[in-house]
RNA sequence: UGGGGGAUCGUCUAACGGCAGGACGGAUGACUCUGACUCAUCUAGUCUAGGUUCGAAUCCUAGUCCCCCAGCCA
């Protein structure tokens, strides 16, 4: 954690906290990040993991991370390991507070047992259309299931043989013995064991019934001793489950459970099932595409844990449903990325540009220095010569208005080099822009003038014998609207999201450069190394591009 | 039309009966060997209508709008 924790950050679970901790309520502060493996992890699951371990670390607390892994059908010990992995890559550590759900089917198991005991569940034999129907409506009240009085001898006998594998997937289920009229659906005697004849990643074949949600969580909580177990607003409407099964079954401290407003970003979507859509329909690459909000996507597109991080504190933690701006997220990242990328110099579309009084064979090691924000970074030696290449936004035959880059006639700084003059474009004969030609001045080596005068325009180069071909990958929004959901999804897909150029530019030292290292492209914007370069190809991400208010004026 | 939640600058979020504050965005300017960074100034808000109060974003009443819930998903 590179950044000290604001003391004045206030949200209503800090608050909340704050009065159980001086009413004496609770003496500590145990949460957890419950996931369950059945996908990859996004922005919004890292708001989460942020608030959990950032509250158990503010609080001197502590967080578990916990697999809720209660449906072996959808479940892949495969994701345990990737939301490890993203988890402690955004740098909070569970420490020894690993769980699984899974882990505490036998005490389940009890707790469901002591129910029946009480006579508050029972074993329900109505087809899954039945239950649906019985239910009642939002509007209307449930009717009880004829089942609904077995006898708890009866209960007992039946839960047994479900466990025993007695009966096929649907046939019965567990049920607590709640209420058919409340005017709260999930109050209508809720399932809490179904029968799945499926092996579970953790406990195999141990197993063929297995517990729900409500029952699972509120009860993992209260024996993990968790104190604070915050959710999304979703749950609000269990949460009246969530404190009756513990009230039924559970001795010891009940959790509390908090509910907040989950994460939505302009531009993105940041549902599991949507997500999986864009994988699937091939509109992305794979879940870490860097195009996706995946952490996997984020990592891979140069994104810091730290910006992540520090985005999560930004955002603020409430009730009420919310947008948040991408820009932000951007702001985040270039914040970070300002003070810790190195600098270089990348040609994206490049423009030849020959000094017509520079000697023909000569080269010059010139000083740049690497992180004008971290003097620690030092320097490096970029190798000149005669032949450069520049952008080709940065010369303009007719240049527009305010327009202080290269032009006929005009003199600009090449970074950390010369001063040059343009004095003849040249075009091949469908009157394209080839290549540019100027003089340079060699009084101006390193980029000032004895005689004090100045250039309004500095414009980055790299040497075109010296540099190395790239390919450069620039990302947009992946979707054309700030709410994708709006219509059609796949219609909102922005077909520029992607932009592959393949004739890129950058200096000599990237051979060097290793897969997910972060560099800031001088007057581009930031960029990291893909994991597809290899040896005789380097592969660039635009993380994200710098700020260009010249783009700003120009659309005005 | 049942129940549960929620509405504060364009966006996100503070203020818990006592000066509506911060951040992002936007605008303007300064600086500049990155049209970056940085700095400065500005911009802009309490859903509506009543009420209580010396004083209301906050309490009360009545509305309006938005979100969630009828999986053997979580």
């Amino acid at each position: 954690m590179n950044k000290p924790v604001d003391p004045n950050v206030s949200n209503f679970i800090r608050n909340i906290i704050d009065e159980d901790l001086a009413s004496g309520k609770h003496t500590t502060v145990v949460t957890r990040f419950p996931p369950e493996p059945n996908g990859y992890l996004h922005i919004g699951h890292a708001k989460s993991i942020c608030l959990n371990f950032g509250l158990a670390r503010d609080y001197g607390g502590r967080c578990h991370l916990r697999f809720d892994d209660t449906n072996p059908v959808k479940e892949e010990e495969e994701y345990m390991e990737s939301i490890k992995e993203d988890v402690r890559w955004l740098g909070f550590d569970w420490g020894e507070h690993l769980y699984h759900a899974s882990d505490y089917f036998e005490q389940l198991y009890e707790f469901a047992v002591k129910l029946i005991k009480k006579g508050k569940a029972y074993v329900c034999h109505l087809s899954q259309d039945e239950i649906r129907e019985y239910r009642g409506t939002l509007t209307e009240p449930g009717r009880e299931s004829p089942y609904r009085n077995r006898s708890v001898e009866e209960n007992l006998d039946l839960f047994e043989r479900m466990r025993k594998g007695e009966f096929a997937d649907g046939e019965c289920v567990l049920r607590a013995k709640i209420d058919m009229a409340s005017p709260n659906v999930v109050m209508r005697d809720p399932i809490l064991y179904r029968i799945r004849h499926v092996s579970h990643p953790r406990t195999g074949d141990r197993w063929c019934i297995y517990p729900m949600y409500d029952f699972t969580h509120c009860l993992s909580d209260a024996l993990e001793g968790i104190t604070h177990s915050i959710c999304t607003l979703e749950f609000e409407n269990n949460r009246p489950l969530y404190e009756w099964i513990l009230e039924e079954v559970f001795d010891g401290p009940h959790p509390q459970q908090i509910e907040f407003a989950r994460l939505n970003l302009s531009y993105t979507v940041m549902s599991k099932r949507k997500l999986l859509r864009l994988v699937e329909e091939g509109i992305v690459s794979g879940w870490d595409d860097p195009r996706m909000p995946t952490i996997a996507g984020l990592r891979r597109r140069g994104f810091t844990p730290e910006a992540i991080r520090d985005f999560c504190d930004r955002i603020g933690v409430a009730k009420a449903n919310s947008v948040v701006d991408y820009a932000l997220l951007e702001h985040c990242l270039r914040e970070d990325l300002n003070q810790r990328a190195e600098r270089t110099m990348a040609v994206l579309r490049p423009l030849k540009v020959v000094i017509t009084n520079y000697p023909e064979g000569q080269v010059e090691y010139l000083e740049a220095v690497n992180n004008p924000q971290d003097p620690s970074a030092g320097t490096r030696q970029i190798p000149f010569a005669r032949e450069i290449y520049i952008e080709q936004d940065d010369f303009a035959e007719d240049p527009p208005k305010g327009f202080f880059r290269l032009a006929p006639g005009r003199e600009v700084r090449l970074r950390f080099a010369y001063f040059i003059t343009c004095t003849d474009v040249i075009k091949d004969e469908a009157g394209n822009i080839i290549e540019v030609h100027c003089t340079y001045d060699p009084e101006t080596k390193g980029g000032t003038a004895p005689d004090g005068r100045k250039v309004k325009g500095t414009i980055h180069w790299v040497s075109v014998e010296h540099s190395l071909p790239a390919e450069v990958r620039l990302y947009d929004h992946l979707f054309t609207k700030e709410d994708p959901n709006e219509g059609d999804l796949s219609e909102n897909v922005n077909p520029n999201s992607l932009e592959v150029l393949t004739d890129a530019r950058v200096e000599p030292r990237m051979q060097a450069a290793k897969p997910l290292e972060r560099f800031q492209f001088e007057r581009v914007g930031y960029f990291c190394v893909d994991p597809d370069t290899t040896a005789g190809r380097l592969v660039f991400n635009r993380t994200v591009p710098l700020r260009d208010s010249w783009a700003k004026i120009q659309k005005s």
